[in-house]
DNA sequence: TCTGATATGCTCAGAATGAGCATAGGGGGA
DNA sequence: TCCCCCTATGCTCATTCTGAGCATATCAGA
């Protein structure tokens, strides 16, 4: 069997408090239409680094130059790609995180809010409703279906943790964990999917429940698409605590409010303002222009721009959440 | 051009407070043997998943059985294995991080004190003095030789952040950056080495300067992998702030002290102890066992478990560094 | 028994954090 | 015109966390 390389990439933008993840459609089992992640090959003779084959196709494909480029996790576990069932080359995946500010693609490329991908991630408006309606009592039932006292045990205990659920706190940067564990529960359609394609070659490990329960209302994606997504979402969640990457989203200069709702977006909670506005001010991270902007609907807010200068002067300035904490209480 | 696809890991221990790395002979230019990190290929018939292929080959040929394993990142630039320049294929790696507790080896395979490697990484005594009897000069010399003002500008401030220099603090994670740097201003042999063997092919981008500066020393690496190896040490040194990961080089039970010892062969830095003390017991990652161990060599210290329930009870508790800020001075 | 270790408990000042109150300064509509 | 609604911005305050150090406990060995 050949080993096949390629490359996909998240690419991010985030507009009108939206965080979109930039989809194209591809034709998935009985002729519909499913959403992928942007793919290319790498290049050996011509691509000089991955990245840089990355960057070689997107632009190609979609118009899109991209700026930020961040290299997430390299996929391979066998039948992630159902061609591998016919006698097709292993796929091996090496995954890009790209953050832009643009916005217009070319081709049949489209932007897709990623809170569909995963609707339990959005904390904005306090906790997702299909948390309490659809997941807790679907992973009660998983749990209840596992044969062995000890087994459930600890099945409870994984879905506690990574949900939140019997007093364990929500960790916004679980997202891959949470999607794992609905597909192990075949809460999701690719964990059906996928279970067909394979001929059931994975079913041996992973036995599917007896009674099919209702999937979650959420928009699956082909491949191990979701997966890689869940992945990104969950690095940019903890990359921006310690790195000022969400400027790389936000226009050259903007107001505080827009920041804060750009790193709420991602961070997928809210935030009190007057102590985001301390810790961005004091930890330097920006700087007034002097400028204001009017169209915020009330007094007119100040315009700042990013101080690059920030990355010189300490070691690994973020934009701050609340509740970061290393360890201890 | 074909691809092939490769595992390395890097496969770490701490004993006697020196942080060791699994390395194996390999026959670099001139007979001379170099250290290179364990390497196989992904058998893609067999190997489910790339971790388990790594398992699997690292089990064959050194005996070890690995615990946790975790993915670094996906080497793949173009000329990173010499035989390319000579028609072979275009080598790209996944790299692991490996930690256990297990020493002993078969083989050939042998263990080694990763800052042999990385002298400038250790300031549990202090600043190590080879950064500014040779870094600092051999980076004045290396700014200084830029034909461009703007460029030399841009030099300097590099050479400032990544090592601290010019009242800027040190960041212990930046060691990939820093050895990346010192590969550019030709400061070890690996630069010297590979414009030799590629050719000049990377040449044209990255120019040698005229006059041949005085190497550091340090123990150097075939291939690239001593940029794998400080990827990895800049990894871990992030990753034990916010997760429970020093418990895997360390025995089920353990002192305090053999604890914080732990942490500074990773971190490169002493820590003070009441204070590391206090931050481990109130995070509530052990958990004491009443027994007593009298090797001290002074009043006999109480062993400690890890208590893994932490892990249900809080979102992410690593063992605590000082100066772990998110932003803010 | 004294000395030299390390272990362990405790204090205290300064910094950071979470939450909220108060005032400023726009625009739009009565 | 003036009032009201809205967001921006400044400031306070209690609580918690952090960094640093002092003091005492308990062993081994001289």
């Amino acid at each position: 069997m050949r080993v096949e390389l390629g490359l996909n990439a998240v690419i991010v933008a985030v507009t009108e408090e939206v965080p979109r993840i930039l989809t194209v459609p591809r034709s998935g089992p009985a002729e519909a239409l499913e959403d992928a992640l942007p793919f290319g090959p790498l290049e050996p003779d011509t691509d000089r680094t991955l990245d840089l084959g990355l960057r070689r196709w997107v632009r190609e494909q979609t118009g899109l130059e991209l700026g930020y480029v961040e290299q997430l996790y390299t996929f391979g576990d066998r039948y992630r790609e159902p061609r591998e069932t016919q006698g097709g080359p292993r796929g091996v995946t090496v995954a890009y995180l790209a953050l832009v500010r643009e916005v217009s693609v070319r081709r049949d490329a489209r932007w897709r809010d990623w809170y569909e991908f995963f609707p339990w991630e959005d904390w904005r408006s306090g906790r997702p409703e299909v948390i309490d309606r659809a997941i807790a009592p679907a992973l009660d039932a998983w749990v209840k279906s596992s044969p062995e006292p000890h087994l459930r045990q600890a099945r409870r205990q994984r879905a506690d943790i990574v949900f939140g659920l019997g007093g364990v706190g929500w960790d916004g940067e679980r997202v891959l964990e949470r999607y794992e564990l609905l597909y192990e529960a075949y809460l999701v359609p690719e964990a059906w999917r996928d279970r067909a394609e394979t001929g059931g070659a994975a079913e041996k490990r992973r036995p599917a429940p007896r009674e099919r329960p209702e999937l979650l209302p959420s928009r699956p994606m082909a491949f191990d698409h979701r997966r890689i997504l869940a992945t990104a979402l969950g690095r940019l969640r903890g990359k921006i605590k310690y790195r000022p990457v969400v400027f790389e989203l936000l226009p050259p200069t903007f107001t505080l409010l827009q920041l804060q709702r750009v790193v709420e977006a991602l961070a997928g909670v809210r935030l009190h303002k007057q102590n985001f506005r301390r810790l961005v001010e004091t930890g330097g991270l920006v700087e007034g222009t002097g400028r204001q902007d009017s169209q915020t609907g009330g007094r007119p807010a100040e315009l700042f721009v990013f101080r690059r200068e920030v990355l010189r002067e300490r070691p690994a300035p973020g934009v701050g959440l609340p509740g970061v904490r290393r360890a201890v209480s």
